[in-house]
RNA sequence: GGUGGGUUGCCCGAGCGGCCAAUGGGAGCGGACUGUAAAUCCGCCGGCUCUGCCUUCAGUGGUUCAAAUCCACUACCCACCA
């Protein structure tokens, strides 16, 4: 099993860096490994981005290996300066002990702590509070070469960019102690992470066989890129989360519902746990078939379920389905409707209180930012209430419009959804 | 330390006393075409109590009937010289 690991994720294009990628296959065929990889706490959730690699930490503990996920109570509060252009601005430091409680919980949904091969959280905030600046420079400053902190690719981009504080400078120091660290407490000898990391990991590699005296790997996992050249993971709007305050349900389902022909199967190959061979199929009926995504929705319903609960998704799918089926909203009965309703943003207005206008309403709910931008939309003809276009900027709906007595949906272009509520 | 250049709307980047909420490109939004896709084409693209008003061109103060545009100082960046 463990022998076709390597494969399986090249196969799924998941590997950028390996250190030397035989002596990695042995490794990881010589038994149950434990392996890490840290998130820094850097918003209050895990977002797609982090959910790729995080994949393929899961990927290992299925090959049968330990996973320990750390989250970078003290890293986060230094701040790593790979891939960014300026110097970060510290937050809080309550601010990052709350996140990493929130990206703890959702990393231990992820991963199956029972069992011979449990998975591990670890903090670094654990080990690296106690030290003294004394102590840590001494036993682990000194295993470092400038020259070669410099060298790094996240620091020599900063130094023609602006420069760096002493803070992100360490920051490689600092990851490396948590690789040597994890190495000494859990014989943890691979550590994964996204691409940009590959120097911070190697920082570790190179602690460990200094003062260990011992061989550690590396693996490094592509950044997701989409077809259109932008970010993965990322609308205009800001980034897909995991946390459904964040991001709800029904925006994390159409998101990947939405997602262009071209990036689907990678999405597949990166996120899927199904087999090979039911991925072919769907790769086939994305060739054969686009128009009728069948990958797409596998894909979207998948990994809903996966973040979100079987529930949610077939009440998130539900949803989908009576909005933009081709029946009347007024068809839909209350239940079906309600329903498909709570999972979009939404308002609520008094009962007997005079109805606002579409653009106050559709303001309210938080679909439009600005009334003139909601004025735009009506004049453009990409207003509708209850699936019929409106006209004119000063509409305002009447109670006879209620569906069920109780609500009207609101809808911005052709896909872009919002309720209102009343009484 | 010296000299010169720069800081413009979400991003890049024009403007260099009135005709400037500010050219152009990108992003974004709406429409057409489609498949709740892409590409393409058309339109929009600071806010509001919207034939007008308000807030924007690093910050502060000043000159002027009038400033993003001129002057002074402050902050940050870049280049060259020491």
């Amino acid at each position: 099993m463990t022998s076709s690991l390597l494969d399986d994720l090249q196969w799924r294009k998941s590997i950028a860096q390996t250190t030397d990628r035989k002596e990695l296959e042995t490794f990881l065929n010589g038994g149950s490994r434990s392996l890490y990889l840290g998130f820094d706490p850097t918003a209050p959730s895990l977002h797609l981005g982090n959910l790729a690699v995080l994949t393929v930490l899961r990927r290992f503990q299925l090959a049968g290996h330990k996973p320990i996920a750390l989250v970078g109570g003290a890293t986060g509060l230094v701040g790593d300066p790979s891939g960014r252009s300026s110097e970060r601005s510290l937050n809080e430091v309550e601010v990052v002990a709350d996140w990493v409680g929130r990206i703890r919980a959702q990393l231990e949904g992820f991963l199956d702590f029972t069992g011979k091969n449990a998975a591990v959280m670890a903090n670094n905030l654990d080990w690296t509070a106690p030290v003294s600046a004394i102590t840590f420079l001494r036993d682990i400053g000194k295993h470092f070469s400038v020259n070669q902190m410099l060298a790094k690719e996240s620091v020599s981009a900063r130094l023609e960019s602006g420069g760096i504080s002493y803070t992100e400078f360490s920051y490689q120091v600092l990851q490396a102690f948590d690789y040597l660290e994890l190495n000494r407490r859990h014989d943890c000898a691979l550590q994964i992470g996204g691409s940009d990391q590959w120097g911070n990991i190697v920082a570790g590699v190179d602690l460990i066989r200094r003062v260990e005296a011992k061989s550690a790997h590396a693996l490094t996992i592509p950044l997701m890129t989409k077809a259109d050249g932008t970010k993965f993971g990322k609308t205009a709007s800001g980034a897909i989360w995991l946390d459904p305050k964040m991001t709800s349900p029904y925006a994390f389902f159409q998101f990947f519902l939405n997602s262009d022909d071209r990036d689907v199967e990678q999405l597949l190959r990166s996120f899927s746990f199904k087999s090979h061979e039911e991925l072919e199929q769907l790769f086939e009926s994305l060739r054969t078939n686009p128009g009728a995504r069948e990958a797409h929705r596998a894909l979207a319903r998948e990994l809903t379920t996966l973040i979100h609960g079987e529930s949610e998704t077939v009440k998130v799918e539900t949803a989908a389905k009576a909005l933009f089926g081709q029946g009347e909203l007024a068809d839909l009965d209350i239940d079906t409707l309600s329903g498909a309703l709570s999972e979009l943003p939404r308002t609520n207005i008094g009962k007997g209180a005079p109805i606002p206008t579409w653009v106050d309403l559709i303001v309210a709910t938080g679909l439009v930012e600005s009334k003139s931008a909601a004025r735009r939309i009506v004049k453009e003809g990409g207003a509708y209430l209850n699936n019929v276009k409106i006209v004119g900027e000063d509409f305002a709906p009447t109670t006879d419009s209620l569906l069920h007595g109780r609500f009207f949906v609101l809808r911005k272009g052709k896909r872009d959804l919002a309720a209102v509520e009343v009484g």
